[in-house]
DNA sequence: CAGTAG
DNA sequence: TGGCCTTACTG
DNA sequence: GCCA
């Protein structure tokens, strides 16, 4: 008794022939029209090469709501490391238990109907769906297979695709930045450009019609996706970029790249590479081709083009030749060592080095303080640190302050704030509304969390530049006042572990900011890298500023711009001193989850 | 001074 | 074709 | 590698 089975259409996408032939004799609902199949099967894997299939096959689809399958990565865990000859400066193993979780089960809830349902929809499946189903003699829900599920559209109805989100809220000044983790923020802009523009006051607004240039190249009349309007500006602080876009796997590969041209000391390839990954990342349609890709801010010829070489590949020749180019990934290890950037670990390979071992058994006394240290805790530090131990230490470090006065306010910033399931590091700002409490608290601070045994070594601490520094600001003008205090902040960049239950141990930034410029504080530490420094780029040349996480300057003569103050004076809290900051950037409020830019 | 950090 | 974010700290 |  054979399973009832959907109208099934089996690609040859890497069968052989007669593998094809034989897969094809057992299923009974077999079709050869892709426009009445229900089922597309293949001997794929991923939801790009899915679209992929669709355009050859020339099946126009916009996708039905399915949070794509995450190629979500680990970096190199295959660490053969000898645990022999440990020496004198002993890194400590970490015991056994390593992958404490187990992806792939996040609750898949919905069981995709096969054979009732509208008949419009298509789903696309990996080829093992078919064979367990046939194996087990029933038609096995498709979730566990699911590449990609589209509703099939004729070719004039070019409907933008919303693919069933909720209507998000609007943020309005008391919405707390957290709940936004949750939202679908594009589906709120990926409506037609005209109907909700944003209100940028950014001047030079992008209302203008959905004119599509004409791109109707010899292509077919199945329509590219609108460009929504936030995608026309170079700079990402000016559109939400979300943690998890639809083309995040791809993006992943750019990132790999981006890695590539690090390690071999090519630093504009890595620039470049950024402004595409930032740009893809605000792109909030899954890509159906490479022609989309030109279109973006920041992407060209050549984006598109490995584009299409890793869609018909599944990577591009950059990152499979650097699988096994030894040098790289030796490398790669090497970088990650905290304190060694790409030049150091060049060197490291110059010298005949190749893994950690080398390092410590020739080098160790060439090493500075701190990279001992990234040595010795090399593993510990590529653990990610979960939400809630983040809140555990911060509320450790406001504990401490609030010790020395209770008027200590607090903000996790950096990828805790975007929203992140865990972190590489914490990241804390922490500011008071009485300016003299922040002087010199941050030394103070750290001989606390010392004393406590929180903290466990001192990485470098920022210390004082408000009253020591005030002459290498070369922004003169007579504007600045001694000891007003916004130069570079104080922070404190130490090791961290819990002294009760002796977890891994941990990195974590302590930053002080003086309250008037707390606003700038938080904005400066959340984004991601290219957040920030398209935002610097933005007030250069949009705003005449100069703007950095201690304050915002006149360009002119560099006189200290307050944009965090109001009539009724300072901000009641560092949330919204960060939102006012926005707005005299005239800027659209960003939330954090928004700031993720690759 | 070069190198590194966020 | 030049420019691409910023700057103090460390050794 | 892309943009002004």
């Amino acid at each position: 008794m054979a399973p009832e089975l959907p109208r099934i259409l089996l690609l040859p996408t890497h069968l052989q022939a007669d593998e094809l032939r034989e897969l094809e004799a057992r299923i009974p609902t077999l079709t050869h029209n892709a426009h009445e199949a229900k089922v597309i099967l293949g001997k794929i894997s991923r939801p790009e090469r899915a679209l992929f299939e669709l355009r050859r096959l020339k099946l126009a689809t916009e996708p039905v709501a399915l949070e794509g399958a995450e190629g979500d990565e680990a970096i190199g865990d295959k660490r053969g490391r000898s645990d022999a000859a440990e020496v004198p400066s002993k890194r400590p193993r970490l015991s056994g238990s390593e992958a404490l979780r187990s992806r792939a089960d996040e609750g898949h809830v919905a069981t995709l109907d096969l054979l009732g349902g509208s008949g419009d929809v298509v789903l696309v499946l990996k080829l093992a769906w078919l064979l367990d189903s046939l194996e087990q003699n029933v038609v096995l829900p498709a979730d566990d297979y699911l590449l990609y599920q589209g509703r099939k559209i004729s070719s004039h109805s070019a409907q933008a695709s919303n693919p069933g989100t909720p209507q998000p809220r609007k943020e309005d000044e008391t919405t707390r930045s957290a709940s936004a983790v949750n939202d679908s923020p594009y589906s709120k802009r990926t409506t037609r450009p005209g109907t909700s523009s944003s209100t940028a006051s950014d001047g030079r607004l992008h209302s203008e019609p959905p004119t599509l240039h004409r791109e109707t190249t010899s292509e077919h009349e199945v329509p590219l996706p609108p460009i929504p309007d936030f995608l026309h500006t170079t700079y990402s602080c000016q559109r939400p970029s979300l943690v998890s876009p639809p083309n995040a796997t791809f993006i992943a590969e750019l990132k790999a790249i981006r890695t590539l041209r690090l390690l071999r000391g090519d630093q504009v390839g890595v620039r470049a590479y950024s402004t595409s990954i930032a740009s893809l990342a605000a792109y909030p349609h899954l890509l159906q081709r490479p022609q989309e890709i030109e279109r973006l801010p920041g992407c060209g010829p050549k984006i598109a083009q490995l584009y299409q070489q890793w869609t018909e590949d599944g990577c591009t020749d950059e990152t499979r030749k650097a699988k096994t180019d030894t040098e790289l990934v030796v490398l790669k290890t090497f970088y990650d060592i905290w304190g060694v950037g790409d030049t150091t670990a060049r060197q490291f390979f110059k010298k005949g080095w190749r893994d950690l071992d080398d390092i410590v058994e020739y080098g160790w006394d060439s090493l500075s303080r701190v990279q001992q240290i990234g040595v010795k805790y090399y593993d510990e530090f590529q653990l990610k640190i979960p939400r809630d131990e983040t809140e555990t230490i911060a509320s450790v470090i406001l504990a401490h302050a609030r010790r020395v006065d209770p008027g200590f306010q607090m903000v996790i910033v950096g990828s805790y704030r975007r929203g992140k399931p865990s972190s590489g590091d914490v990241d804390v700002v922490l500011s008071h509304p009485d300016e003299a409490q922040t002087l010199d608290i941050i030394e103070r601070l750290v001989s606390s969390l010392e004393k406590s045994n929180f903290i466990t070594h001192t990485l470098s601490v920022w210390t004082k530049n408000s009253e020591r520094g005030q002459a290498p600001l070369a922004w003169k003008g007579e504007g600045r006042r001694a000891g007003s205090g916004f130069d570079t902040l104080d922070k404190a960049m130490v090791v961290w572990q819990n002294p009760q239950d002796k977890g891994p141990h941990r990195r974590v930034d302590i930053i002080i900011s003086p309250w008037k410029t707390a606003g700038c504080a938080i904005l400066g530490w959340s984004g991601e890298t290219t957040f920030q420094r398209d935002l610097r780029r933005y007030c250069k040349v949009k705003m005449g500023f100069k703007f950095d996480s201690s304050g915002v300057r006149s360009r002119a003569d560099g006189s200290w711009v307050d944009l965090e103050s109001s009539e009724r004076g300072p901000a009641p809290d560092m949330e919204t001193a960060e939102r006012r900051v926005f707005e005299g950037l005239d800027l659209e409020w960003r939330p954090p989850a928004e700031r993720c830019t690759g």
